[in-house]
DNA sequence: GCGACAG
DNA sequence: ATCTTGTCGC
C-alpha cells in the first residue's frame, strides 16, 4: 500500500511540495542539538527495492547511540526534485523504528535549495516537526561559485537574486558541499551543524556513517 | 525549443 | 544512486 504523505504520481507530487513549501520555518535554532540522526539511502542490487538506514549519534561524546534500517519496494522513479518521493518512505520508516527521537536531522540532499523550496530535507523535517539541514553533494539549482580553499570558507547559494544555501568546504582539497537549512533552521545554522559534525570527512560524521552503512546493508541477506 | 537536473 | 581499475595522496 503506497504511503499516503507520498504520492506515487509527478503531478500529486509537486501539489503537494508547493503545500507542504509553505510550513517550512527558517527560524534560528534554539540551541546547538545533542541527538541527532544522519539518514541516508542505497539501492538494492536488481534495483527492485531501496534501503533506507538512520544513523543516531550523540554530539558530547561523538558516540553512535544507535542505529536502524528499513527495505520497501522502489515504486519511485528518481526524478530531479521529486527525490522525496523515492527515498522519503524508507526513511522515515528507518527513523521510525529508533528508540530516542533526534533533535536535529542531517539529510543527504537538499533542503530549501531546491526548484520549489522543499528539499527531502525539507520533507522529512516538516513530517516530523524536527529542525534539518540539507547536504547535498552536488547542486540541484542556483548558481555555481568559487569557494575559498580553506575549511569553513563558503559563499552564498543565489538563485533568481536569492540566497537559498550555502555552497561550503569542509575539507580542503576536497570539492564543496552545498547546505541549505530544511526545516526549523537557518542559513548561519545550517552550515555552523554541518562544521560542527565535521569529522574529517567531506560530509558530516552522521550522514558519512549512514552512507557508509546504507551500502553495506543494501548487500545484507534478509531474515 | 533548449539546457539543467539532489540521489 | 550504480557500474567500474588502477592510482595518487594523507
Amino acid at each position: 500500500m503506497p504511503t499516503p504523505e507520498f504520492p506515487q504520481d509527478a503531478k500529486r507530487a509537486v501539489a503537494l511540495q508547493r503545500q507542504l513549501a509553505g510550513l517550512v520555518q527558517l527560524t534560528p535554532l534554539a540551541r546547538l542539538p545533542e541527538l541527532v540522526a544522519g539518514v541516508d539511502c542505497a539501492i538494492a542490487p536488481g534495483g527492485e527495492e531501496i534501503v533506507g538506514v538512520a544513523v543516531l549519534m550523540r554530539f558530547s561524546t561523538g558516540e553512535v547511540v544507535e542505529e536502524q534500517v528499513a527495505r520497501r519496494p522502489l515504486t519511485f522513479p528518481y526524478v530531479p526534485g521529486l527525490l522525496s518521493f523515492r527515498e522519503g518512505p524508507v526513511l522515515l520508516a528507518a527513523l521510525a523504528v529508533l528508540t530516542l527521537r533526534p533533535e536535529l536531522l542531517l539529510c543527504d540532499g537538499q533542503g530549501i535549495a531546491h526548484p520549489r523550496r522543499f528539499g527531502i530535507a525539507s520533507h522529512l523535517g516538516v513530517l516530523l516537526d524536527l529542525p534539518s539541514v540539507g547536504i547535498g553533494k552536488s547542486r540541484l539549482c542556483g548558481e555555481e561559485r568559487v569557494v575559498g580553499e580553506q575549511r569553513g570558507d563558503w559563499q552564498p547559494l543565489m538563485d533568481k537574486g536569492i540566497c537559498i544555501g550555502s555552497i561550503l568546504r569542509t575539507r580542503e582539497r576536497v570539492r564543496p558541499v552545498y547546505v541549505s537549512p530544511g526545516h526549523r533552521c537557518d542559513q548561519e545554522g545550517a552550515r555552523a551543524l554541518v562544521l560542527a559534525w565535521g569529522r574529517g570527512h567531506r560530509l558530516p560524521e552522521p550522514v558519512h556513517l549512514a552512507d557508509r552503512l546504507s551500502k553495506r546493508q543494501r548487500l545484507a541477506v534478509l531474515p
